[in-house]
This record gives C-alpha cells, structure tokens and sequence, in this order.
DNA sequence: CGTAAGAGAATGACCGTTCATTCTACTCAT
DNA sequence: ATGAGTAGAATGAACGGTCATTCTCTTACG
C-alpha cells in the first residue's frame, strides 16, 4: 500500500486535480479581462467556472494567488514570443500577427487588457513588480543581442550603443503596438503590417545615416 | 445688496467650493495612482484630503464620477501637450521631457500609472471608452496632418499613405513610452533623448529609401 | 465504510453611500 | 456690543450590500 502522503500527493496533482486548475484559471481570466483584476469577484469567477465559490479554495490558497497565476502565465507567453522572434524570417509579419482582434481567444495570447492591467499592477504589488520586471530586462536584453549579433548569425550587426538605443525603441513599440490593440481592436491588419515593414525596414537597416542634428 | 440666489450661486460655485473639488481630486489622482481605481476607496480618499467621507458627496456624486474627472483631466492633459508639440523645434527632446520620473508630480502630467489604469477602463466603461477613443482619433489624425504638411509649413511632407503608416507607429512608440515609463521610471534620460533622436531622423527623414522586401 | 470532491450557507470585514447631527460663521434686532 | 437665529459646511455613525474566505454538510466512489 501507498504512503498517505505519496497517495495525496498522486491525487491533488492527479490530472482532475490539474484540470480543475486550468479550468478556474481559464474562468479567471475572462473575469479579468472583463471586469479587471479588482473588480472581478471570487462568486463571478465561480459562475464562470461552473462551480461553488467555496471550491475554487480547494485548487487556490486566495484570489491573489490566481491573479498572480493568470500573470505569470501571461509572462511567460512573452517569453515565448520573444525566443521565438530572432527565428522567423519575417519579422513584421509575425509581429503584426501578434495583434489580435479581441474575438479570437486561443491561450497561448498576450491579452492586451491584462497586459495594460499588469502593467498597472506591477506598480503597486512588489511580487508583481518582481516577475515583470524579470521579464522585462530579459526582453531588453535579448532585443539588444539580436541587434548587436552578426548579419551572418541572423542578427542584424549593429554596434553596441546602436543596438541599445533601437532595442529600446523598439520594446517601446511593441509595447505600444498592445496599447494600441486595447484601443483599437479593429486596426486594420494590412496597414499595420505594412507599417511595421517601413519602420523595420528603418530600424534594422545594415547601416543607416546619422540622425540630422 | 446681492440676491440670495446670485449670493448662492457664488457661494456654491464660489472659490471655496473649486478648492474643494480640487483638493477631493488631488487626493483622489493619489489614491488612484497607489491602488488603482478600483481598489482605491472612499474611505482612503477621504482621509487622504483630510475631510470626513460625507462631505465628498457633497462635491461630488458618485466615486465613479470621480474617477471620470480624474481621467478626462489627463485626456485633457494628452490635448494639450498634443497641440504643442509641432510647435517645438527639438522634437525628440519634448517628447523625451514629458517622461517623468515618479518623485516630481506636477499636475500638467501624463502620469503612467493612470494611463495603463485608463487604457484598461476604457475596454470596459463605455463612457471611458467613448472618452478615450474621442481623443485618440483626434491625435492620430493630428499626427497624421503634421507629417503631411509641408516642410515650409512646419511639417514634415510625406506623401499621404506613407504619413498615415508613420503617425501609426509614431503612436505606438509615444504610448509604449508611457509603459516603459511605468516599468522602468529611472531609465537613463540621455540614452532615451538620444533613441528617440536616432528614431525620429529616421521616421521623420525628408525622404527614405523603400523597406527591403 | 472511509475519504475526497463539492455545494452553498455563514461570517466578518469593508464597500459606497446616506443621514441625523454638530460646528462655524455671519446677520441683525436690541 | 451682543446674543439669538440661521444657513451652509462638515462630521462620523449607520445602512444595506457585497466582498473574500471559511465551515458544515452532502454526495459519490473505491
């Protein structure tokens, strides 16, 4: 016979366990996309869920404990995007293809509410803070490495204060490109491509001119 | 000897009542900053302005109501440095200027915080979003024309598509400045000054080759 | 029968808002 | 001058409601 701990071990991270997990995670954010992270309730995410307020304390120690899942998640699908950016040879397609109309909702987004909201949050909560800003000097630094990395390498070889400066710029825009889908979800996809060609086409250029005074 | 009803009139909308209001939304834009709109309470903003949670109401309807001046005083804010910024000769030095470090608060800023805070509420308020979205349209448009003008005119003569596309991303990078502000608020302000002047030479060239493919 | 899963009422704190009351400052008849 | 009268300013306790969280009880299954 089992151990009892080795038994509930095998039960609360059994895959009922887990899929009641994602299920109130999934119910969590649709709550916080649509009311964000303070003004959702633990009764409306349950209704969500299709379960009792009480249960989802089975599955999560507190509301924040969620909120933090739902950004950590939300994080992590940052970092995921941005490994897999230096690989695709289009850049502006595949950035642009990274702004979503707010209809289609697979789990693998960045939802630009909860971006905004995260954002937000990460101000005022330190644990928040702490895992965005992980991310985010990651990101900036990663950025920095493309543009600094040889042209025969798949990098763009620029020097380094160079490739500092447009790095930054260039977190700027993405971040910006988010504000912009909160703002407007119907953009259309064909102008914002081609924009993203042109300015890219700038940014990343082997060598550009001085800027004029 | 004045009429009671003008003796009313100036006592109600008198210096005394401005200053209240104004001193309620002090605290409130505090209290909003620290917590968010949502998790801010009265309670808080009350205290914060030294008076009893009572006499908000007196000023003031509603928290909501609250939270809608506090928002339209910062589209107001967006308005106005809008309407000055074609006027100013550095460009690339204004805009860096208006990214502020979180210590000075004057009361003409953009804070970052509230500007995540609004984005947000602006996917879910409708009279937020109408807000919003009012001036929004009205600084894409305005972008748009200053870098159609011609160069003669202060402007910067683009032919139309190309301006349209360059007013996009000329947004997208102001907006994401405001992200990077709330994320990173002691970033070196050289290195900024000198990424949006590298940028803005390219974005705003008198003519630009073609993006490659 | 025993144990985990689940439901949903209970709990206490706190929310936005209201209201009866008190305070303050000013008018005016004496 | 002074004290009564008065109206606006301000208070802070109270209210109904809702919040996150906990507790008790039922159900289902091995």
């Amino acid at each position: 016979m089992m151990a009892e701990d080795a038994m509930e071990t095998a039960c609360r991270s059994g895959a009922r366990a887990a899929a009641q997990r994602t299920r109130i995670l999934q119910a969590a954010q649709k709550c916080f996309v649509e009311h964000g992270f303070h003004a959702a309730s633990m009764a409306t995410i349950a209704q969500t869920a299709e379960m009792s307020p009480g249960l989802i304390y089975r599955y999560f120690r507190s509301k924040s404990e969620i909120i933090l899942a739902i950004i950590e998640r939300q994080l992590e699908i940052v970092r995921e995007r941005i490994g897999s950016l230096h690989v695709a040879n289009d850049l502006a397609a595949g950035i642009a293809d990274s702004f979503h109309a707010p209809t289609d909702c697979h789990d693998d987004m960045i939802i630009a509410p909860l971006f905004l909201e995260t954002s937000a949050e990460a101000t005022r909560d330190p644990q928040v803070g702490a895992a965005v800003a992980a991310v985010d000097t990651a990101v900036r630094t990663e950025f920095t490495r493309v543009l600094m990395r040889a042209r025969e390498e798949g990098g763009y070889g620029l020097p380094e204060e160079l490739a500092t400066k447009r790095a930054l710029m260039l977190l700027c825009l993405f971040e910006g490109l988010k504000v912009r889908e909160a703002r407007e979800p119907h953009l259309d996809h064909g102008l914002l491509e081609s924009a993203l060609g042109d300015i890219l086409g700038l940014l990343l250029a082997p060598q550009s001119a001085e800027p004029a005074g």
